[in-house]
DNA sequence: GTAACTGCAAAATATTTGCATCCTT
DNA sequence: AAGGATGCAAATATTTTGCAGTTAC
């Protein structure tokens, strides 16, 4: 599983890799950086986790969640990634109770009508409330 | 019209404050904090620039967009503060050509419909692309 | 006059870079 | 063996805090 995501993009595998993602498969959510550090941050240097997680963004294998606070947040998309080809069009839940982000991969995110002149590539949705765990 | 805003809000008005909100006024869009730094840096410290966003920000002035890198923007919505009370519901426009941040004050964040157990309370949109002007 | 705001200095955090060494292929 | 990944040290950048002096009301 973890194999596979690296050799579909042409990364050697290392341990700190491995770890890194095995953490956001076991993660139902997403990972701010501070967390992803405090796991790993008994094994592997803080540098390596910086450029691991820039490896994984620039091949697609994870990508940033937008926040309205000030934190970085990223996930591994399922689907998404084992198709090859990322494409990350679905909702983002976060949630009030427990803070947890969490993808919605069967929410799409809907089309909006624009002003004129504006033409859209891609949109991003967040919504805040209540998750199903902590209602 | 900044001192009002100023006023409503039980802010005193100083120099610092009037700039970064005249800024803000001025700007059809999102200022990222780097730019707003650089704007008022001759004139004043960054610990305040610091101070008075973080000040505007918590009286409702003005509010953080979400961004999927990971700058840091703020968006000052003139019809919501001028109501008094913010709320901001509207969809945020990032072009891909200008790199401007604009608020789309007349499209309204669409609702979805959401998995069971999962209750919303707030909703933000950010739709990339290509901008009015930059066509 | 008093409370609040600012600037400065410094601490605390976060991020990036260079380089030598080690590991994967 | 060769190229890439890691760790370490250090340079940068970012954000926060304390305090004394200044300003708004």
């Amino acid at each position: 599983m973890v194999l596979d995501i690296l050799k579909r993009n042409n990364l050697s595998v290392t341990d700190g890799r491995k770890k890194i993602l095995e953490l956001f498969l076991k993660s139902d959510g997403a990972l701010e950086h501070a967390d992803i550090e405090k796991f790993t941050g008994e094994t592997f240097d803080r540098v390596t986790v910086y450029r691991t997680l820039q490896t994984f963004v620039d091949k697609g294998i994870i990508h940033h969640i937008p926040t309205t606070d000030n934190s970085i947040l990223y996930a591994l998309c399922k689907d998404n990634c084992e198709a090859g080809h990322h494409h990350d069009n679905h909702v983002h839940f976060v949630c009030e109770q427990c803070n947890k982000t969490i993808c919605l991969e069967d929410v799409i995110v809907p089309q909006v009508k624009l002003p004129k002149g504006f033409k859209p590539s891609h949109a991003e949705m967040v919504v805040n409330g209540i998750c199903a765990d902590c209602k």
